[in-house]
Order: C-alpha cells, then sequence, then structure tokens
DNA sequence: TCCTAATCGTTGGTGTGCAAACTAAATGTA
DNA sequence: TACATTTAGTTTGCACACCAACGATTAGGA
C-alpha cells in the first residue's frame, strides 16, 4: 500500500500499460545499443541478423513476417545490412518479384561475437533468468491479445 | 511443455525478451492508433498530454523527464501540439531559459473525448484487469532494472 | 491468349527517438 | 563586475516505423 490516496483516475500517466511498455522497450534497447555497436549494428538490424542465422536465407516478405516489419521498413534497413557487407541481396530466379537475402562470409562469423550479447543483457538488468521467462511469457500473451484485437 | 526439442540457442529470435518486448509496443501502439486518430494525435502525443491533464502546465524539461524523452525528441513535438491547438509554448518570465507548456481551452476539452480511450484498449485487447496490472509491475521492474544498468 | 487481379518490393512523406553541435540565458566565482 | 561554467531548448543528421502510392512481375480467368 504505497498510495494513500487511491489512484482512480484511468487517465494517469504512470498507470498506463501502454506507457510502461513503451519505457521498457527503449530502455532495454538502450542497454543494447552499447553492446551491439562494435558490431555496426542497431536492434533492428541486430534482429534481421538473428533470424538470418537461424534461416540462412530469407525473403524480404519473410524478414517481415518474422519481425512483424513493414515492408518499406524492411527495405531500407536491409540495404543497410548490405552496405555494411553482412548480406546480400538478390532477385529469386523463379520469381523475380522476390528478393533473397542471405548471408556472407562476415555475416556468419559475426554471430560468433553476438553470442557474447545476450549473457551480457542478462548480467546488465540483473534479473533472473526466471523472472526473465515469465517476462517473456507475458508479453507473447500482450501480443497475442493485440494481434487478436488487431485482426478485429 | 510445447517444445519437443528444447531450445537451447541463446540467439533463437523467438527467445529474445529484447525482441518480445519491441513487437508488445508495437502492437498495443497499434491498437491506439485507430483510437487516437479522431483526435489527432499520435501514441507519444498523448502521453504528452496525459501528463499535461495531470500536471496543468510543464516545462520541456520535466515534461521529458516524465515521459522519458530527450529534449530533441520533445521540442518538434510539443511544436506539433502548438500547431493542432492544444498546447501553448511560452518562455518562463523568471528564467528565460525555460519554455512552459499549457493547456489550451481545447487542449483542456480534448480530455473527455481520451476518456473513452483506456476502457476501449482494456477491451480491445481482451486481457483481465488484473493481468494488465501484473503486467504493469513486471514492466515497472524491468524498467528500474534498466535504468540502473544504464547508471552503471 | 489476353487481360485483370494479386503479389512483392521500392519510394516518398510524416513522426518519433537518439546523439552531437549550437544558442541563449542564468549561475558561480575570482 | 567580468568571465567561465552550467542549464534549457533548438537544430541537424541518421535510423527506424508506418502509411499510401507506385512499378514490375506473376498468376488466374474469360
Amino acid at each position: 500500500m504505497t498510495d494513500v490516496i487511491p489512484q482512480t483516475d484511468p487517465l494517469a500517466l504512470d498507470r498506463q500499460v501502454c506507457f510502461a511498455l513503451s519505457i521498457a522497450s527503449r530502455s532495454v534497447l538502450a542497454i543494447y545499443r552499447p553492446l551491439l555497436q562494435p558490431l555496426g549494428l542497431t536492434h533492428p538490424q541486430y534482429l534481421a541478423m538473428l533470424a538470418l542465422w537461424e534461416h540462412e536465407r530469407l525473403s524480404v516478405k519473410e524478414l517481415g513476417e518474422l519481425l512483424q516489419l513493414d515492408p518499406g521498413t524492411m527495405s531500407p534497413l536491409l540495404k543497410r545490412l548490405e552496405a555494411i557487407g553482412y548480406v546480400t541481396r538478390r532477385r529469386d530466379v523463379n520469381d523475380e518479384r522476390v528478393l533473397v537475402v542471405s548471408l556472407t562470409q562476415r555475416g556468419r562469423a559475426l554471430r560468433a561475437e553476438a553470442e557474447k550479447i545476450p549473457p551480457a543483457i542478462v548480467e546488465a538488468l540483473g534479473m533472473g533468468l526466471d523472472e526473465l521467462q515469465h517476462l517473456h511469457a507475458t508479453l507473447t500473451r500482450v501480443i497475442g491479445a493485440a494481434r487478436g484485437a488487431a485482426a478485429r
């Protein structure tokens, strides 16, 4: 009972879940930033690399679906990854509409560096693994609920 | 036990908390968007209005601290709110460095419209209030942990 | 086969977020 | 009082994130 005065205002800033969600997301990204900088990656670029380390080659559309990002967001992002030299972008031979993104040798090699990041984050956050797993589960439920709402 | 094959790869995309956090944040914001559009507000602008409905008048610095946003982000955002006609921006008479942001009549009146939003969100998400409160508490812990890490 | 519709990615516009350089104003100190 | 320092906002540059319009390609149907 930290609040003597009951918070009844549904518009109180510190009661908004969306507000907590934005800040939490930005705060956690801020921890990644210095760790990703040596790799030359931003956080969305890092997520794209994670997807490629898992799948080796993906179309822009598939990557966008995995990361839940617009093609208009993916397109320039992938061009930057290509400019750095971590991926190649080539039209599919069987369907000239689709652009296949593949890892370069340098992109594949980067994985070894990236493996240091998750433990560094956990260490920096100072939260237990069980707690983080629980958070992950909760967030997954929110994502499901939000996507359900969007579909309606 | 949905996973037959144990997920041991710490770089698996769907195990990253940062990934879940980004997507959850964006997914929830997507629910706000159509609700805020009639008010002519983006989500960050909505958060600024929440702060002003609570405090009536705030300096740019104070607003930035409340919303955890850069002055470089606040500055153009507040100009847009002024252009719409919801706030005024005036230099403080006692200290010409600080810019005081205050609500206009229209800005104050908007609150009545905004009151419909939180229940609409809860309804759309279809999650229980207790569940949302629990999420809020968890996010608050993450924010604290992340801010602690940043300070180190 | 020809034509319409659907698919895939790109481009341009707007609005954040963050960092760094900059201006104006106030503060503290010699 | 004069000057260096600090503080508050603005501006610029870059990278998302989303939307709408567009061009190229493919698939489907008359």
